[in-house]
DNA sequence: TCAACAGTTTAGAATTATTATAATATAGTT
DNA sequence: AACTATATTATAATAATTCTAAACTGTTGA
């Protein structure tokens, strides 16, 4: 549980002015037990809910976006209609429901990141990450 | 390399009926040495070069997505920007070009389908994925 | 053979996530 | 306080995808 004046140190030692727009982001985003998946509109929902003033969706996604380039954020495609962000920003791998469209953590004693035997030539390996789509096993045959 | 009326059959076979616009596609897509990943806008440009007629984009939609529905071809998403496809519909994983955004069949030798230890209660595994994100390695401190 | 019908194609509109614009406001500095 | 770089905001623009509803076509069975 990170107090205001420690959000605001971080952001200053990483460039980013700490207003209050970002206090309040980073609020709502780290002043949590627990690391959790979001979509912007999950979070402007969260911003609107939580707190009294408005953030326009503008300043949500320039926020967002300058956070996950400071490494406070990472993003997550499982699908082509939104992103998913993660405050997890170790590195694990992710269980997808398909019934429920949940993003759920995996713990190291359910997969271990694979081994990279061959890489290609010339690049360097910015991350490995394993998806796992798991749905209810209803036998539909259509 | 299948003909025509090959075609015929595997579309009648899983209750497409055979039009001239699904035909002519699975020429594209299906006629050839090696399997590859494309765009819904790819398939577009490919249409228009390699065929006289135009098929509308709606179509090309409508059919991309029966065919995945049919299991002959694979959806995959690494970014929110636009959906890829993959005429390779065996398990397999992939390297994601960050520089180019080209996407790259992983072989067996390259990776192994990561072991998982432990999956979710009452759900049953649809697919294990490993993406694999690579760059040059040019240091950017910004 | 061919009418009937379900399935398919199509142009264009609608939707939706995201990004761009450009004016206003604010934070940090002198 | 004044100055300047940054940030916020409402709104417009963009772009991938889906929807709509009318026209068309493949299949079937009388
Ligand atoms: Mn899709
Ligand atoms: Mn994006
Ligand atoms: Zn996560
Ligand atoms: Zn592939």
């Amino acid at each position: 549980m990170l107090k205001n004046t420690e959000f605001t140190e971080k952001l200053r030692s990483s460039g980013l002015r700490p207003t209050k727009q970002r206090l309040k982001i980073c609020e709502v985003l780290f002043n949590r037990e627990k690391t959790f998946h979001f979509t912007i509109n999950d979070l402007v929902k969260n911003i609107s809910n939580q707190l009294n003033e408005k953030i326009s969706l503008a300043t949500v996604y320039n926020t967002v976006h300058a956070f996950k380039k400071k490494g406070y954020l990472k993003e997550i495609s499982i699908n082509s209609d939104k992103s998913y962000f993660d405050t997890n920003i170790s590195n694990h791998h992710h269980f997808f429901d398909e019934d429920t469209n949940e993003l759920i953590d995996c713990n190291d004693d359910s997969i271990e990141t694979p081994n990279v035997k061959k890489n290609i030539t010339g690049k360097k390996i910015n991350s490995i990450e394993v998806l796992i789509k798991v749905a209810t096993d209803n036998q539909n045959h259509n």
